[in-house]
RNA sequence: GGCCCCAUCGUCUAACGGUUAGGACGUUGCCCUCUCAAGGCAGAAAUACGGGUUCGAUUCCCGUUGGGGCCGCCA
């Protein structure tokens, strides 16, 4: 059984370029049927923090990315078993002490390394090979800056005289100067993206997209990646990092997004509309449309605003339309209140014979009333505001414009 | 510098050794049109270079160039 792992130190938030290979170990496990692990590497006692490892715990969770280990070890805690691996190779003459620390013997090929540091700590090399190998892991997907290393982890399991297990290293990821991503940069975090309201199956998506392809797919669900996912199949280039192609991902995902799915977001306007919508079929079809169109949660919700309030709306840009409001409002007034069914076919109808009688055009009828009727320029088109809003609502809105000017 | 890894449109990527080298993001133009970081359509855009192997190379091999990584009592 392939037995895959995640192995972070909790030094820092959890990196674009770990979850990639957090992603990656998860999507390869689950896709051989196998198991795929969690460990937090805190043998850096200075730089390891307990809040990162929090951190980093909760950023997995909301990728969706799921251990399949009960309780995460910590290597700090794990100090007495990598002792007596240490006995282990000192009676076997493989390793020695100088000046307080221990020493693997290389070979021709291999320096001598550290194994254990003089604070009685084991190095990340021994450690990790000893960790992999109690946790049963036996592939490994790591970034190609741990390539090197790969020859070290190699002879300590020669000398250990353990099965070594299946190397697989992923290229970096690197920012648009194809420069290694910067740890300083906000969105190179994936609290980032949680924060900011990125659905995490968008991110997951293009992360996973990041080294690897499937014919002409971009869009996948997490089984389907499970199912299509190969490590094996991965680039060997360094990938780009593109914040614009992940928000087009994230808009195919906000276009799909069910209310329920939506709803935990806690947005105001957003959330009054859904209520809405559960008592009103209409309501439905409008906070689709509203989906549609906005490209993100944030603007969504200022969308859904005029359409669930009519007492606070927007007037602020009321003012460019004060000529239009005085010399044509009542006559809308006066269409609005005669047109017989209230159906987007009847309300493009009326409008239209309205604007031929008044000789108007689109431009100078559309965006005026749609300015007047939700206080936004960018919003549906006229004919389903109308419909959306209510024939009332559509003359309240408009008696009150009339006393704005 | 030493050791190692990599190389398809600007970017992310497809292509059992035989394809008009495909898709997506971005970009350009057009359409829709009343708004748009929405939608539709169309276009420009790539196999780094040089040698082999082969009937045939994006694909296999070698070299060059270019990019990257590692060379910590960090992980």
């Amino acid at each position: 059984m392939i037995i895959t792992r995640f192995a972070p130190s909790p030094t820092g938030h959890l990196h674009i370029g770990g979850a990639r290979t957090a992603l990656f170990s998860y999507l390869y496990a689950k896709h051989c049927k196998g198991k795929f692990f969690l460990r937090m590497e805190d043998t850096d006692q200075e730089r390891s923090k307990p809040e990162f490892a929090e951190s980093i715990i909760q950023d997995l969770k909301w990728l969706g990315i799921v251990w399949d280990n009960d309780v995460i070890p910590y290597q700090s805690q794990r100090l007495t078993i990598y002792q007596k691996y240490l006995d282990e190779l000192k009676e076997n003459n493989f390793a020695y002490e100088k000046e307080g620390a221990y020493f693997l013997k290389g070979h021709e090929a291999l320096e001598d390394f550290i194994i254990f540091k003089s604070s009685g700590m084991p190095t990340f090399h021994f450690a990790v090979v000893i960790d992999d190998h109690e946790m049963g892991v036996n592939t490994i997907i790591r970034g190609v800056d741990h390539l090197t290393n790969t020859d070290k982890h190699r002879h300590l399991y020669k000398c250990l005289g353990l099965p070594i297990p299946e190397y697989y290293h992923i290229p970096l990821i690197v920012d648009e100067n194809s420069k290694p991503l910067s740890k300083r940069r906000n969105d190179s975090n994936m609290d980032y993206y949680r924060e900011n309201h990125f659905f995490p199956e968008a991110v997951f998506n293009y992360f996973a997209r990041l080294g690897w392809g499937y014919q002409n797919q971009e869009i996948f669900s997490k089984e389907e990646l499970i199912e299509l996912f190969d490590v094996k199949k991965t680039s060997k280039n360094p990938a780009r990092f593109d914040p614009r192609k992940l928000s087009w991902v994230n808009i195919q995902y906000l276009k799909i997004a069910s209310p329920d799915k939506i709803k935990i977001y806690g947005y105001q306007n957003i959330n009054m509309l859904i209520k809405l919508s559960e008592k009103e079929n209409t309501k439905k079809l409008l906070l689709n449309e509203l989906q549609q169109k906005a490209i993100s949660l944030q603007e969504l919700n200022d969308m859904c605003r005029p359409f669930i309030d009519n007492k606070e709306l927007d007037t602020t840009l009321f003012n460019e339309y004060g000529e239009f409001i005085s010399a044509i409002i009542p006559d809308v007034i006066e269409l609005v209140k005669n047109i017989a069914s209230w159906s987007i076919d009847e309300i493009n109808t009326d409008v239209h014979k309205f604007m031929d009688e008044k000789s108007l055009g689109m431009k100078e009828m559309a965006m005026p009333l749609r300015v007047i009727l939700t206080g936004q320029k960018k919003s549906l088109d006229l004919n389903s505001i109308l419909f959306y809003l209510g024939k009332d609502e559509v003359i309240d809105r408009l008696n009150r414009a009339k006393e704005f000017v």
